[in-house]
DNA sequence: CGGCCTTTTGACAGGCTTCAAACTGGGTGG
DNA sequence: CCACCCAGTTTGAAGCCTGTCAAAAGGCCG
């Protein structure tokens, strides 16, 4: 599905720069190459896709009430989502790395429900949905990607999300967050074991359900276990299978 | 949408046969009368929905590791979907009722990830996933359709989980589900303030991250301050603004 | 009507939150 | 380039909430 309308999109990248950074994500994700290499007959090809869209960090990709016109992909950095609730009081709803979508929970409300604040420098793609539908109609391998992303989308859901709901300690929720985190590098293709935590121990507390203070004993407590290193907000997994024991067993550890 | 043939599969049916039941609810879907409706023209027609299997209280609509080739709609009674830790303990995915849908989430997998078992009687509609895809090759309606089922899927994931995995107490847990599930009824053309329970203290509380007993006694709680009235496992909702505080608000309440 | 599972209620221990204070690190301006 | 500053982080102490263990009461099904 590659063609060249591709790569010149992304020429003069290299490995440390954003813009190759989203190709390569893109290409794992098998949407902007399709984007781009379909389609290429119509003059209005390239209004499917509005690329590397650069967020500083604290803006805002979209906010709560936009109307919903594109899925977004993050091609480089983090974003964190959130409600607010009636009270002031703030909900995160999810943080999303390079790879990943943004805004799915908005395809049929046709309006979004949450904010959308970019943690750090962030590039983005844009992928609009409406053109994308349309494509829908004429390709069939159009058909079968879109049902595969919110196919994905509603696994990663009930798999990731599940867990958390379940966990019966704070230690099983930050342990199972921190191997879900994990596992979602290692599928955009980064390291497993070494990882940036963009967000704050505000934030993932806020995530999980937990006081910062409880999040940053924790931590302390993993790295006093030897099952990982920090530095600031860089993280290693040392001891994995510890970690999956903690995540999974009952509190009494 | 709706079709003789639709109307001719429920003849004879009442208002309280489980069998109408069903159909009142898949038109509120618009999936049933839809698997109906087209196609009528070829003779396959009548494979793409496999209509009304009975399951008893115990039995398995589908279990873990079987494939998945249908997405199951529950036309009446309510089922709940787990899955099992390696340490042999389980986690409870979701509680299901009448008109809604089960299995989505392995539409990529092809295979089923959770077990399934009926929480009481229960008959559900069966729709052969790969028929449909079928289907969205030649009709628009079918496509527009099964994108608003991914859709809502996705959307009801994100607003119903998030709120349950960031909450600070179990008085909000409690609460949030309590009002989440008034909703789902609602959306179903059933009572918002009045509904059975068809899961036990144990199992609300397996899903939710809480012991059986501290749901007992939240539940306990809310008759003392007359938010609820609760006889075995029939619940009505009195005070349905104050358990909305609960739900949001601190747990300093 | 009897047996069994579920639910309720009590007591206690432990984990988590809250409040408070000291510390660290990244960003800014001189 | 360095010092400053402030947000974010770490650590401590105390109190409440929730889990665990235990026993009694209630409800459902044969």
């Amino acid at each position: 599905m590659l063609t060249e309308d591709h790569f010149t999109l992304s020429e003069g990248a290299e490995h440390n720069n954003p813009r190759f950074l989203a190709c390569k994500y893109c290409r794992a994700l098998s949407l902007c190459e399709f984007s781009s290499g379909e389609g290429r007959q119509s003059k209005n090809d390239r209004k499917i896709i509005k690329r590397h869209r650069k967020i500083r960090r604290g803006e805002f990709p979209y906010r709560a009430g936009d109307p919903f016109h594109s899925i977004c992909v993050i091609c480089s950095g983090a974003v964190k989502t959130y409600a607010l609730n009636r009270d002031g009081s703030v909900q995160i709803t999810g943080f999303h790395i390079s790879g990943e979508l943004m805004g799915l929970n908005a395809v049929n409300t046709k309006q979004h429900t949450c904010d959308a604040v970019a943690l750090e420098n962030t590039y983005i793609c844009e992928i609009l949905y409406s053109h994308l539908q349309e494509l829908c109609d004429e390709s069939f391998i159009a058909r079968r990607l879109i049902f595969r992303i919110l196919g994905d989308q509603i696994a990663h859901d009930q798999m990731v999300l599940m867990p958390l709901i379940g966990a019966k300690s704070a230690t099983q929720k930050l342990a199972a967050y921190l191997l879900s985190l994990s596992q979602r590098f290692e599928r955009r293709g980064l390291s497993t074991d070494e990882f940036r935590l963009s967000m704050s121990r505000g934030d993932l507390g806020n995530y999980l359900g937990l006081a910062k203070e409880t999040v940053s004993r924790l931590f302390s407590r993993f790295v006093d276990e030897g099952l990982i290193t920090l530095k600031a907000r860089h993280i290693r997994i040392n001891d994995r299978k510890r970690l999956t024991l903690m995540a999974t067993k009952a509190p009494s550890v």
